[in-house]
DNA sequence: TTATATACTGTAATTATATACAGTATAAAT
DNA sequence: ATTTATACTGTATATAATTACAGTATATAA
């Protein structure tokens, strides 16, 4: 992303401002009524410079088609969808889109959303596609939802420590529990399910 | 606020959803196109009334000059517990508190929360104490998750017409299919379930 | 019975808007 | 030294869009 000038970033202020206050964008002749512009070229430029840099986009033919590309909100929650082996969870490329909601939305606050894989845990209703919000820290009791990664593999499951052993258990008859042993070389709470998000 | 008509829900419908996709409203000829209307006047008058219910505003002489009043509003979405037989939903003394987050945390935006009551919907994966977003509207398609309300009762269940009637099925074999007829002696689509919220 | 609201088609006119073209001028990059 | 980007004024025009007007038809309310 190329640098802004001081008069393209007060052209897209004022688009900015005007969305806010009517729901829909300005035309040329009113971004130049605002800045003070008496040439409806002198907003066209401007409009031009801000696609160009891919900060707009405008829809050719159509009043008003300016839409703002700026939608990755300032303090969203990441949502996670796969993540590659070995590469840290919030790791930019794992990143599918950003949500923005309240810090407290599910009692706690939280750092991510996890977009779930598979039907392992649908017995606890938790579906394919439905966003977990995890909450990063091991402290984990018996029976909580968790992400785990395991040689490089993450999953979620409930989690359940026996006298010798740690059991990651599924919500579905038909998956098996996993139990975490010497075959594992590689064993790591991420963190702890604290809510569940689903659109339908 | 006065009731709407199924036209000018398919009309509002239409123009939240070309915002949220291009970031500004439509014209009158894109929505009578996107509705298969072939009169520009169509729009106009279901824009018209719209207006006059006070769900929309229209800047006379601007192109695409349409705002949603539909403000996410400042206190958060209603959290509505135990609906009192024959009370509005939406009554005072049913909301249980109130929830802040973003309007189109469900893709389309709704109009409150509904805690859900028993287990009728288990297998949808729908849980005592979640809290399903409702949008209130009287567009459903078969198998939409609605909340109706049947003789002052009011319930959460998979919508389904077929040729003579309308069965409101629950998502669990031990409960049964609901079916809507002459015993029924007052019947209402309240909205439709557009979101799942848990916390754990 | 006579409005009033809903729900459109079809045509046309006015005006709102995007956008091209012709200039002028300055600063930075190649 | 020449191009490229910025930063505008001013004019013109094709077309995008609103909106009025004339109809048709049905349902509901006063």
């Amino acid at each position: 992303m190329k640098k802004i000038t001081t008069q393209q970033q007060k052209v897209l202020d004022c688009i900015e401002v005007y969305i806010k206050e009517t729901g829909f964008p300005p035309t040329r002749l009113e971004i130049c009524k605002e800045l003070g512009f008496k040439s409806p070229n002198a907003a066209e430029m401007h409009l031009r410079a801000l696609e160009k840099k891919g900060i707009i986009t405008i829809k050719s033919g159509s009043s008003r088609g300016i839409s703002l590309k700026n939608k990755p909100s300032l303090d969203g929650y990441p949502v996670i969808g796969l993540v590659a082996a070995g590469s840290p969870t919030l790791a930019e490329e794992n990143i599918e889109r950003n949500i923005n909601c309240d810090a407290v939305l599910f009692g706690s606050n939280f750092d991510y959303f996890l977009k779930v894989k598979g039907l392992s845990m649908i017995e606890a209703g938790i579906f394919e596609d439905d966003l977990v919000a995890i909450k990063k820290t091991t402290e984990i009791n018996n029976g909580d939802l968790v992400v785990a990664r395991i040689d490089d593999e993450v999953t979620l499951k409930h989690f359940y420590r026996t006298q010798n052993q740690i059991e990651l258990r599924p919500a579905n008859k038909d998956y098996s529990v996993i139990t975490v042993d010497d075959s594992v070389s590689h064993f790591e709470i991420e963190g702890k399910g604290v809510g569940l998000l689903r659109t339908h």
